[in-house]
DNA sequence: TCGATACCTGCATAGCTGTGAAGGTATACC
DNA sequence: GGTATACCTTCACAGCTATGCAGGTATCGA
């Protein structure tokens, strides 16, 4: 897979200015799979209504429909369909109790993500460059 | 600010299952301002070309947009187009030399998250419940 | 000055996304 | 059974997004 044949592997329309680096770096780089997958996880979290839905899973632990809608101020309607998106997703699972579905975070890496933004929310957060 | 005025300061549908529950959350759950910052963030990184392009950097540490075109794979267009969303939630920086632009990482937090996104991607992707 | 190169910028557009309204389903209680 | 509660789903739609095309700007070399 990904054989070394310097340049050629890439559809470039130009002639690259640094082809050795060109090289090096298409070799490492993740493929276009990978990059969709990452890219579908960060855009389940490119919505602030789900992220404050998370963040509300994240702190209480499971909470039902009802009271995610009265922590974020949200109606049912909204955090349903925002529920269904991320459970379609698979950051979340529901487990039915009487009338209530509660709601809790399934993906770890969901949960590792809102852990450590959330921490980087808490000491300033400081856009200085990297 | 957030006084503890029990299920008043939400304006919940309902009466909550669970008010106590709810208000201790509605306490420390990030406000709306926050979770909109950290969406527009996640969304920045919310598709496969942007994805591909910041790792690239990431891996390169510099590079022009030909040759960044020429390793993700796409036109030109695309990648200065993308560039231009990129550089203007201020993710990347660019710099002129003669008559290539040479583009870098700029914010830390976007670093951080391809690189803790890169270690998960390195040891197994498994989907494994929180 | 005259291309050529490298990149950028509208413009148009197909496709997606979040949201609300209206109505449906499942459960509990009388 | 009948009604109320809690949640879900379908439909419609305004707004956004990614993308390609055509043309523009800036820099370099001759």
């Amino acid at each position: 897979m990904q054989v070394s044949k310097v340049t050629s592997l890439v559809s470039c329309a130009h002639p690259a200015v640094d082809a050795a680096k060109v090289d090096a770096v298409s070799e490492s780089l993740i493929n276009v799979d990978e990059a969709t997958d990452l890219a579908e996880m960060f855009r389940l979290l490119g919505d602030p209504t789900r992220v404050r839905i998370l963040f509300t899973l994240l702190e209480a632990g499971e909470l039902c429909v009802c009271d995610v809608a009265a922590v974020v101020g949200a109606t049912e309607t909204k955090v349903s369909q925002a529920m269904r998106i991320l459970r379609t997703a698979g950051a979340v699972r529901n487990r039915r109790d009487g009338r209530n579905v509660y709601y809790r975070i399934h993906d770890s890496h969901v949960r590792l993500l809102l852990d450590l933004s959330r921490q980087h929310l808490a000491h300033g957060a400081d856009e200085g460059p990297a």
